[in-house]
DNA sequence: GCGTTCAGTGAACGCACGTTCACTAGAGAA
DNA sequence: TTCTCTAGTGAACGTGCGTTCACTGAACGC
């Protein structure tokens, strides 16, 4: 064992499984996860690659314990932002600040969703398609307490639900793709994030299916 | 030369880059670009490994190539539906339905952009990246010219041109991801662009910047 | 205290990769 | 016809990869 001294097996074990996850994801932000090596992983994790397989059978499976550790703190954070009654009263400006915000706190996690979502290897991306579906009906259920909304078909309603997500995925990208220290470039993004939204919500109240 | 006989140099030449390159297309299709090595296109467009640099200098060059290629047959395909008076006068309809005829014809083309264009090399990426842009400014050129649109600020129409864009490139990647033979999905496909585009549209009308 | 368990080691393997090089043979110019 | 040019060849190289194996030593249960 190399590890920082003072544990129990158990904590030991976790430690490292814990670096093997960090390491993955912190070298599928820099070259993308199909290009990331097993042996890269136990590198900068500070094991030899042998150790890898006492906690990850294969890469992909690390790659769906990734998937699940970034959509653990994603619904986290829509959680608590649920709970804020600010939220619902201003709906459309909260959810693009909250969004622009949550994206850089966590651009790694927000990063490798949005990047293996559509290249990455078969199985993380069923995964990942998988959680965003989930998503897609959460949100259709918050949608439909909406005014406006309240007696749509639900067919109507996942459409909607659809259409947000899918923004909400592309304001993510632009996110994580933009260039660290340009405030204004942020600006930017909340902003048209917002009017997007703004723009899909007015055409709430004359739609008829 | 173990090439099909009867040709002049140049145009054996060609038939190899073209060999190359839907090599790289298929594999791409696959398994993705970035984990498509130059050994397997050399191999799968029946020449040797070495052969590969007497037409690109790496696969980043014939990724390159590969974007300009896709974007080149995109290109043509929106310019011949603007011909088509149809076209304009349900501008909606229609565009849902070319947008997944187009797809479907050109599964590899589009697959190849909507994978790379975020999960890729940095290059191919970029070169993505920066024909999406072009194509942003094109469409919104054509929108200006659209009823309760026309004396928008450009900022505005610039933004419902990427929130358009954006939503095309969702259907596209929806399409290409869909298992081949379901006639039912493809109307249901076709049916949700609709929709969406029709809900956005709606809100034309009421938007005030 | 003492034998057991098991996370982590280090060497080894066979394999596919990108790249190089001297070469061959057929098309094109003279 | 003869000489030149070049697309394509085939062998070789060093490298990094995933995976295997017998092993070690500290935490653990008794």
């Amino acid at each position: 064992m190399t590890a920082t001294a003072a544990s129990t097996r158990q904590q030991q074990k976790e430690r490292t499984r814990s670096a093997l996850l960090t390491a993955a994801l912190e070298l599928s932000q820099e070259q993308g996860f199909a290009q990331t090596s097993l042996r890269q992983v136990a590198k900068r994790a500070g094991v030899v690659p042998a150790a890898f397989y006492r906690h990850f059978e294969s890469m992909d499976e690390l790659g769906l314990a990734l998937v699940e550790r970034c959509f653990g703190t994603l619904r986290e954070m829509i959680r608590d932002a649920q709970r804020d009654p600010e939220v619902f009263d201003h709906i459309i400006d909260a959810a693009a600040e909250i969004l622009v915000a949550a994206v850089k706190e966590n651009k790694a996690d927000f990063g490798f969703v949005s990047r293996e979502r559509v290249g990455g290897s078969e199985v993380v991306r069923a995964a990942i398609r998988h959680e965003l579906e989930l998503f897609e009906t959460e949100l259709a259920v918050v949608l439909v307490k909406l005014p406006n909304i309240e007696n749509w078909s639900t067919a109507d309603v996942q459409m909607v639900a659809r259409l947000f997500v899918r923004n909400m995925v592309a304001g993510a990208e632009e996110v994580v793709e933009m260039p660290a220290g340009r405030p204004d470039l942020e600006q930017q993004i909340i902003e048209g994030a917002r009017r997007q939204m703004r723009l899909i919500v007015l055409g709430f109240k004359d739609w008829r299916s």
